[in-house]
DNA sequence: ATAACGTATAGCTGTACGGCTATGGATTTG
DNA sequence: CAAATCCATAGCCGTACAGCTATACGTTAT
């Protein structure tokens, strides 16, 4: 039962794929050369990572002529936004059960 | 130049070790006995992954006689919480420049 | 002191994956 | 039509790492 944020996490924990969305969130639509020039690694390597972004729905791509534009899908890093305040809402619960377990040691 | 995201976006990557990650949030502190019970894997297996979480600052140990008990750091989250906004910023300004951009091209 | 228990470490194995080069398919240019 | 350009795919290699078992280390119990 592979979960959504497994790709999601998987995806962006490496460094240069993470560096790719970085700058497509940073600075809009880029095609595939002109993301390669900075990217330092190959242009396949490139199109690889972009495509492993892309499954994860971080990316869109646009076709014209014979290069391919792509651009940041914000709307994929929902689900790390949710876990993370999930996380932090089980902390906050856990810490609120402590203190009320206290009050009524106090009374 | 391995950034501080790098560490905590792979150690999150893992199924295995996020899960005994969230298992901290939720229920807080735990020893290795009672996360192993539950975590379809080893002993050792589950000891490899408290050790890599603890070196990403997600959890801290305390030791007490035979056993170590772990709990969840959930501070160590804040980095990866920035990363988020900071995309989701970067993508918001954009948006903005854009839609300065088609406002002047209105006039 | 010895045994039993809880955890950590060591060492191994298989697999996943990031990097590369080479090449193919599609489009634009000469 | 030929050549050049842009990107994607195929195939290979090396390394990182998650899983295992065996074992060592420290603590409690007998």
């Amino acid at each position: 039962m592979a979960e959504a944020h497994d790709m999601l996490f998987r995806t962006l924990a490496d460094p240069t794929r993470r560096a790719l969305f970085e700058r497509l969130c940073r600075e809009g639509e880029k095609t595939v050369g002109a993301l390669t020039a900075k990217a330092g690694v190959s242009q396949p390597v490139v199109s690889k990572h972009l495509n492993l972004l892309k499954q994860a729905g971080l990316v869109r791509d646009r076709h014209e002529g014979r290069q391919t534009h792509y651009s940041a899908q914000l709307g994929a890093l929902a689900p790390l936004i949710d876990w993370t305040s999930q996380m932090a809402r089980f902390w906050e619960t856990r810490f609120d059960d402590l203190e009320n377990l206290l009050r009524r040691m106090d009374q």
